[in-house]
DNA sequence: AATTCAGTGTAAGCACTGCTCACATGAAGG
DNA sequence: CCTTCATGTGAGCAGTGCTTACACTGAATT
């Protein structure tokens, strides 16, 4: 059900995803989905749970890959990992980011996902701090402003607006990394060592 | 029909919205609102269009209201305008940023209104560059940073994504002006000259 | 081994939706 | 007075979310 769920929704769209179609090309009768989901909301939060998945999935497997230990590279990394599987699933984003077609409250997957997400920057800005490498201290808000800048990012790409600036969809991911980057850059105390750790990779 | 299709989203959300329901509020027949809007996109489009119109209105009066001529302080002042008026008018924003609801690239209204706050936020990056007042030179990618970042502002909200911040309704406005002043003058070469002018009003 | 029973699928049906169409009304203009 | 055209009407079609009475299966209990 799940991945019918998710074939439809790639290629009609996350809104006309409907329970009798996704039954459909699952091969059973219309009736059956409700066996397994109360309600199409709850089919479409398992849905969105699949995708908070494969999301954490790539930051983590990033974060992994990077050798710099340096907490403002390792912000960058996250940041990028974020809008580069927006990129790449932007429908399964938009699914998950839309709370009125999915119950994100009610799901522990996605509103721990969330939260794991969150406090991951979080660590990132404190160590940043104590080890002296910010311009400015006031990291609640830096970490408010740097999640407002990617979320932005990504759902200006879900949300078709990338053409209106003309930005076309094979540089979207470029155009993207440049600004978080710059933006990442401008927060450090000295941007030269900061450059030289996203350097090392 | 469009006061009608407003006040339906304003109390059971935009995407619950039926030409039905809007025929009921306003007393006419399922098939009247037909007569005048060929489909469902094309009522919600003009509701859209309603919506720009708000918006546009809103930064215009912003700026007139402005003293100050410095263009930072100007590109600060729309981007307040814009975050004002998506906290004030949640459910109308959603209607014109959802590209899956209306058609926004077939409404001159609605390319046309957010051309036109682009073709703005340029002119400003432009004469600030021009007189030396941005710390680097670079106008296309801080627009576009610039941009995204008041767009994900704006979206956080919408999408109630700010209770998972700790960030109640009543302060949304604070901390979106928070985060838009302090990115604005970490753009200027001079932020002192740059909080004196915002000072001004 | 027979029986129970929970888990799953089926098909019909309800109330709703977007949208169409044959029809009525009614005002404007020749 | 008659035509024309814009508008509203209400029945109807296909699709939706969801429910429900029914049937089947396979495993556990007696």
């Amino acid at each position: 059900m799940i991945e019918a769920a998710i074939a439809v929704a790639e290629e009609s769209g996350a809104e006309s995803v409907s329970v009798r179609e996704a039954a459909r090309r699952a091969g059973v009768s219309s009736g059956a989905p409700f066996r397994h989901f109360a309600t199409r909301t709850d089919l479409m939060t398992a849905v969105a749970e699949e995708g908070m998945l494969r999301l954490r999935g790539a930051i983590d497997a990033r974060l992994a890959r990077l050798r710099s230990k340096h907490p403002l590279a390792r912000l960058l990394a996250i940041a990028e990992a974020y809008v580069n599987w927006v990129v790449q699933c932007p429908t399964l984003y938009r699914i998950v980011g839309d709370r009125t077609l999915i119950d994100f409250e009610g799901s522990e997957v996605l509103s721990g996902g969330a939260n794991g997400i969150r406090t991951a920057m979080s660590a990132m800005f404190e160590e940043a701090r104590d080890r002296g490498m910010l311009r400015e201290n006031d990291i609640d808000r830096q970490h408010f402003e740097s999640r407002a800048l990617a979320y932005g990012l990504a759902r200006m790409h879900v949300d078709e607006h990338l053409r209106e600036w003309g930005i076309a969809k094979t540089r979207a991911r470029a155009a993207m990394h440049a600004a978080l980057r710059s933006y990442i850059i401008s927060l450090a105390k000295d941007p030269d060592s900061l450059k030289a750790a996203l350097e090392e990779g």
